[in-house]
DNA sequence: AGAAAAATGCGTAAATATTACACAAATTTA
DNA sequence: TAAATTTGTGTAATATTTACGCATTTTTCT
């Protein structure tokens, strides 16, 4: 353990702290991933203790090699949830110099999307837990805002990013493509329309899975053609909605 | 001035810093503005003297609001011109681990538009400049990189916001606008087709400057129409090219 | 000075993209 | 067992985007 008082600097310097909101879906809703404060963390982060809160912490100044690896190495620790550094996309700085009680800490905020069904066996269930979105409870410190703007984010960026690729399991269907849509822009498509889109972009690939088709009522499952979507991207397009 | 060690930590914290790229449009060419490193600061910033750098420096934490206000009173102070807190757009946080050679700085980047020909004269022509886009020197630290993020951030928003607004002058013609979108997107667009499509939008009135038409070759003059644009954009619009 | 080149405004036809909408079959629900 | 829901498929109407011609005036070139 580190003694008391060892860092000193000629001027005042804040903590620095790297937040995560980790999206999964389980093919229904969004969820997100929260950690609950307190329990067996060390002295000095004992604030908002037994409040829920987006997984991170303090940037290692010595280890770290940027902030994203602050991002993954905390939700590492607090969750179990390993993560590549890539996968984390940088949401913005919360900086309110009274965001945090106990000294300046600003934060950067990233947000990360992952297949839950690949990896809700590695939470660790003591202290993380996956949450609806529409069902999130009160958040310590200002992480509701940092929600928000996270969501936000993910948001725009569906427009141009293949969130699907990252969200979805291997393979799935129609309807549950256009349902992460819907959950995500908040409207509501023609299901017509997103399927004749969708197919547009060629980005979708039919799976034959052997069992002949039993009925219309059973769809049909596809995946992400890969390549293609590859190809679409370089060229700059709009996955517009 | 403060004595030397005066603050501790228990931990190690990094300096933070916010960085500005100034973007300002003469009519013809996007500039950037840039200050010349060294001469009068004090001894702590004595990195990189005699190169050109962003405007920025260091996050005071007791005064510092959030980091938006860090970037604006450091513009203040390091070129003269006096901007609201408002006016600058986070970029991205810069922190890769020897991104300073003094000790571990992140900075958060910010971006800010400015009416080139209002500001000129507030811009102190000893310590700052303004560089031509496409005609930037080499920037100390890892400010090319910032500035290249910066732009392509221009670039994105452009499609959603009303940058013209905040980069041309109260009056403009529609040769300057188009002049300004191909500048930062990079492309070229039909004249007939890019009037059109601004007409469409019914973001432009035609300013009536008494003096009748003397022919083709003089453009018509306009300003924005803040009140259309608002509404648009509370609908959710797309400036869209 | 005169000729050539470039810049501006205006408008339209063709191509492309978006939207609205109906039906048949199978499964689920009541 | 009937009713409601879900899935797949396709097309016509509408809107948007793109490509382009012409008359005129200023600027540039010789």
């Amino acid at each position: 353990m580190a003694k008391k008082g060892q860092y000193t600097y000629e001027y005042q310097h804040p903590a620095v702290t790297a937040d995560c909101v980790v999206f999964g879906y389980d093919g229904k809703e969004l969820k997100v991933l929260l950690i609950k404060r307190g329990a067996e963390k060390e002295a000095s982060t004992t604030a908002y203790v037994g409040e829920w809160a987006l997984p991170g912490g303090f940037l290692d100044v010595e280890k770290d090699k940027t902030i994203a690896h602050t991002a993954a190495r905390e939700l590492k620790e607090e969750t179990g949830l390993k993560l590549s550094v890539k996968d984390f996309k940088e949401v913005g700085t919360f900086s309110d110099i009274k965001r945090d009680p106990r000294e300046r800490v600003i934060t950067i905020a990233h947000y990360a999307l992952v297949k839950l069904s690949e990896v809700q066996a590695d939470t660790d269930a003591d202290k993380a837990d996956w949450f609806s979105w529409g069902d999130i409870p009160h958040l310590a410190f200002d992480h509701d805002k940092i929600l928000r703007v996270a969501f936000s984010r993910l948001k725009q960026d569906i427009h141009f990013e293949p969130v699907g690729f990252d969200l979805l399991p291997e393979m799935f269907t129609l309807p549950q493509l256009q349902n992460l849509y819907e959950s995500i822009l908040e409207v509501k498509f023609d299901r017509r329309n997103f399927a004749n889109k969708m197919k547009h972009f060629k980005i979708l690939s039919e799976v034959e899975d052997g069992t002949p088709r039993k009925g219309t009522r059973t769809p049909l499952k596809y995946r992400f053609d890969k390549d293609n979507y590859d190809r679409l991207k370089r060229n700059g397009f709009q996955l517009e909605f």
